[in-house]
DNA sequence: ATTAGCAGTCTAACCCTTCGAGTGCTAACA
DNA sequence: TGTTAGCACTCGAAGGGTTAGACTGCTAAT
């Protein structure tokens, strides 16, 4: 447990830093956050909350910048209420205030929105859960592939092809396929996005096959994420506002990663948050990308279509502002879609 | 007209400039390209071309790099033919050979292809005219301003609202009405996203109108980019391959530029090539983004929906290349689409 | 018309120094 | 025991100066 001076050092340390992406010296956080000891006291706490792994410093005569752990600790904790400037409040009214009929509408203005008012990359992702599955089929294209076929309600197939499994005669077939119906008949394709395989496939009855459904399910992912899912991004070059990008390498790596939708959807879709509570996902040990942090919202979007928002950019994020951006669309989209 | 040698020599500045990135000095051009005159003679022939406007020296100890009218003049005449790599084929070959089923399918192997052969930025645009307007209304809204409404076939409406020009009372607008519905009914909603007004209004009996239609064709462009017309782009990440985008100021011109789907639509579809044929635009003078060439070919996608495929680069780009690529795929495109 | 040779120019790279910011440690102090 | 002043030390950023080398333009000879 950290003693109050510590955590309101520490809550310095990540307000400076987040503000002026400089390492934080000890001066600096006794003239603007705590008058009450002097410079050499907090030098001792930061070297323990450095010790504790809160802090990194970059070199010996720097400041501290705040570790992931820090971030981590400090939206759960310390984190402190930001207000929406005037500003903000105007951009919102400019992007509703102008004709919007359709969910596209909508959605457009949300993502502007949100990447003018936060400077970050705005991600909306729009699950449409009304395409369901009917039927599955395998078929034996007898050249040791099988034919996974995927029958929807509103389209009529997808397909995928699968090796087939060592030792498995037409009769062990038919049983998956049996299996696989009675799993997946009635659920919604974009369900399998994120379905956690490892859980349902050890307690099946077909372990032998596990290799077989792994690569079925892996279809239906696709299929869920090239028909039922739509990602869209806007402010990609807002990155370039903030100095973690100012190198071309750290752009590039950003830019490539955004391109891959698939992970952009897992990201803002997985372990589903309720609407009204927000994400965040600070850094790779969070299945973010590296050095990026994930700040989302679940949001309803009509009777089959439900989806997240969000924004996408570096740990050091401004977290209280776009958590307060986040929560005020996610109540003005409760407005909005009847 | 350029003699023979001097048009040898421009050729092989280009190339070498598309292929280095550097100045090219006249000893590079002796050595590598032409064995039969000294490169004191080449030194001559640069200098006169220069004067003439093909080339630059970006400081007196440095060679020279084409200007845009060199590359013009190296596209229109002087640059040879590009001979597919086997590597080129096989992307080809793995991404058509994927289970392609619909539409959406052929155009983001298309897209994939082109960005991963040329290391450019690709660009579809796809355009559905199956959506016809069948009749333009104006509204009064009696607060000086105007509601325009345009009726199509397949969704019922989209509006904009316009402000009343001064002296226009009932009557005129009405006649003003007719005369819009003359214009437009019948035709498809995506034609208007090129629509060249000044030429159409100029020779119109409603010239004291021409502030209103113009407004009034700027929301059926607007209506036409946000429903008739789809932008997709992939690849944005590769122009940091590219040496000119290797400071972080172009890279972010260039990706703001990126995500304005409207202008890049407008860059992709205007002065309607003919299907097989290559439209290159290299820089400002062109329409292009500022430093940037655009390199595209119009296709065919079925009854009601035509398009655009291409890339969008730096203006040293390896042209060659590119309009082999474009001109493969589009071939390809034509088996493919029934 | 072409070419060899040379003086002149400019950039890129490297090294060196300096400046200042910030720390950790020590010893004194409450 | 916790706090603080003072000081030596470290390190990076910035600036200046030098050097090496890449090319050119010009001149004069062929």
């Amino acid at each position: 447990m950290l003693s109050e001076r510590k955590r309101k050092i520490l809550c310095a340390v990540v307000d400076g830093y987040i503000s002026s992406a400089q390492p934080i010296s000890s001066k600096e956080i006794q003239q603007q956050y705590m008058l009450d000891c002097s410079s050499a006291t907090i030098r001792n706490e930061l070297s323990a909350l450095e010790s504790m792994g809160y802090l990194i410093q970059p070199h010996v005569s720097a400041g501290r910048i705040p570790s992931e752990l820090a971030f981590r600790f400090y939206v759960d904790q310390l984190m402190n209420e930001y207000q929406l400037t005037s500003h903000d409040v105007e951009i919102i009214r400019k992007y509703f205030s102008q004709r919007i009929v359709t969910l596209e509408d909508v959605m457009t203005a949300v993502m502007h929105i949100i990447s003018e008012i936060t400077d970050y990359t705005s991600v909306v992702v729009k699950e449409d859960m009304s395409d369901k599955i009917t039927a599955i089929k395998l078929l034996d294209l007898s050249n040791g592939k099988l034919l996974v076929v995927i029958v929807t309600d509103a389209r009529l197939l997808k397909d995928g092809v699968v090796e087939i499994p060592e030792g498995a005669d037409e009769r062990t077939l038919q049983q998956a396929e049996k299996w696989l119906n009675k799993l997946f008949v009635g659920k919604h394709v974009s369900e399998f996005v994120n379905f956690n395989y490892t859980y349902t496939l050890a307690n099946s009855q077909f372990s032998q096959f596990n290799a077989l459904f792994k690569k079925i399910i892996d279809v239906l992912k696709k299929v869920s994420l090239e028909n039922g899912l739509d990602v869209e991004t806007y402010g990609q070059h807002k990155i370039f506002q903030h100095s973690e990008y100012s190198d071309v390498h750290s752009a590039q790596r950003f830019l490539s990663e955004m391109e891959q939708k698939v992970k952009i959807a897992q990201m803002f879709t997985n372990d589903g948050g309720q609407q009204g509570s927000v994400t965040i996902k600070i850094g790779e040990s969070d299945n973010a990308p590296a050095g990026c942090s994930v700040v989302s919202t679940r949001i309803s979007l009509g009777e089959n279509v439900s989806g997240s928002i969000g924004v996408i950019g570096p740990v050091r994020m401004n977290y209280k502002k776009v958590v307060t951006v986040l929560d005020k669309i996610s109540d003005l989209l409760i407005d909005i879609i009847k």
